[in-house]
RNA sequence: GUGACUGUAGCUCAGCUGGUAGAGCACUGGACUGUGACUCCGGUGGUCGCGGGUUCGAAUCCCGUCAGUCACCCCA
């Protein structure tokens, strides 16, 4: 029979690999507490029409990456291919949203068919903040700053730039996007068929075309800060004055479209050369009419999300964890003589429960003493606690091994190990 | 969805222009050693991703398929 193994671009995260995860888990959350922000939890499932109506009928997301099928109601459900929508439903049904702030996090595994490559995997992890009720740019302003803290805390602040953009008030886009779009039909015989298909669907990302040929065409094209409207543009401004008073650089890059078409006014990314071609390491933005067009009241919004794995592949490839990161275990207890099955158990036990902090493994599946021996030096811990006796003789004494060069060791009545052990660890 | 490269023991890989497989590490038995690592001797372990085809014969050529890697696209 086959072996069956994992579904493409679903990464399983091995034990070498988990200790960085959670260092990078417990960095964001040190972050976000520190800023006040509550965690919230919301299933990884949802309505499809959820995901349709906030994301947008026509972004490749929901076009053609969403993993989406009929379960046994007839219902049509899919996997979240991000948080924000799942985020903003989960408030306002709970009415978390109803005249009042909230400042959220969550975290998560997300779901997009996409063909795997460095940093970008069908199964992702994200960490996001998503901020309610606060209509200034002092709030873009502070989760700016918070991930910034991020990078500041996980020693990657030299490796990111800051690229920020205003696309204005939904109104303010569909009125540019009308003009795009008659640009771009009085030139169409000199797009490419990317760039006309586009046309159609969603103009605005025709700005992104890779083509110089199309780039060059779109020198004359209408601007979008020519439609953007006053209240937007001193948002913007206002919000580049707070992030230049708080010390956070940034680059504009009026080409910063998000594929996501919740989000108005400033729109971010982190960015990065260090990671290949999946170089955006952080999105967001503000997304003042999602909640009340998924049926809530109007109430105004702003959040990122960052992918987790890209950031676990910085901090790898740049040797950022720290080395106190690795987990090992103090102490290795060898156990040479079937008879002593029942000793070693209760020493162990007893060990762990005098010292709660002592990460102690007690060998088990016998052998002998050189192998047992030769996985205690394998397992990294300081020293080794050895039981040692010879058939139908009672257990009196254990020795206690520093697993070093010296191999120093010590003879202790069994009676007494736990306070020799605590000695030569230093602890109590 | 498109393209390029790759797919041989648990891991890293060798196997020239086709004649049905090797090394190192790891694991394990033993020798040495007052007891791991070092050195020496022995052993377990692969239907060469999977399925077809060409051939007297294929890991080695061809096709398909699956998977990995990277890029396009898009995004975290």
């Amino acid at each position: 029979m086959a072996k069956l193994q994992a579904i493409r671009g679903m990464n399983d995260i091995l034990p070498d690999q988990t200790p960085n995860w959670q260092y990078l888990e417990k960095c964001f959350q040190e972050v976000v507490h520190r800023y006040g922000y509550r965690e919230i939890r919301f299933p990884v499932l949802e309505q499809t029409q959820l995901f349709k109506r906030s994301i947008g009928e026509v972004t490749d997301i929901v076009e053609k990456e969403m993993y989406s099928f009929d379960d046994r109601n007839g219902d049509n459900l899919s996997l979240r291919p991000e948080g924000t929508a799942g985020c903003v439903r989960a408030a306002d049904q709970h009415g978390l949203l109803f005249n009042q702030q909230q400042r959220l996090w969550y975290q998560g595994p997300m779901f997009r068919h996409e063909r795997p490559q460095k940093g970008r995997y069908r199964q992702f992890q994200q960490f996001g903040v998503e901020a309610f009720g606060m209509a200034g740019p002092d709030i873009d302003a502070e989760i700016i700053q918070l991930s910034a803290s991020l990078w500041n805390d996980l020693q990657l602040s030299d490796y990111l730039t800051l690229e920020i953009n205003n696309i204005g008030a939904a109104e303010d886009r569909k009125r540019y996007a009308a003009a795009l779009t008659a640009f771009l039909f009085s030139h169409a015989d000199e797009l490419d068929d990317d760039a006309r298909n586009r046309m159609h669907s969603n103009p605005m990302r025709v700005l992104d075309s890779k083509n110089p040929d199309v780039q060059v065409l779109l020198k004359n094209a209408p601007a979008l800060l020519d439609y953007v409207s006053e209240d937007s543009t001193e948002h913007y401004s206002t919000l580049k004055a707070l992030l230049e008073q708080v010390g956070i650089s940034f680059i504009e890059n009026p080409r910063l479209v998000r594929g996501l078409d919740y989000y108005n006014n400033c729109v971010f990314e982190w960015t990065t050369d260090s990671l290949g071609a999946q170089g955006t390491v952080c999105g967001g933005g503000r997304y003042d009419g999602l909640v009340e067009q998924l049926g809530g009241k109007p109430t105004v919004a702003a959040g990122f999300a960052m992918g987790v794995e890209r950031l676990v592949l910085m901090l790898d490839s740049l040797g950022k964890i720290p080395p106190s990161t690795a987990q090992v275990i103090d102490v290795y207890m060898l156990v040479v003589g079937k008879e002593l099955t029942a000793a070693s158990q209760l020493l162990a036990k007893q060990l762990r429960e005098r010292f709660p902090a002592l990460r102690l493994v007690a060998h088990c599946g016998g052998g002998k003493y050189n192998n047992q021996l030769k996985r205690a030096y394998n397992s990294g811990a300081e020293v080794a606690i050895v039981l040692e006796s010879e058939p139908g003789e009672v257990l009196e004494t254990v020795k206690i091994r520093r697993l070093d060069d010296s191999a120093e060791f010590v003879s202790v009545e069994l009676a007494k190990t736990a306070d020799k052990l605590g000695e030569i660890l230093s602890i109590s």
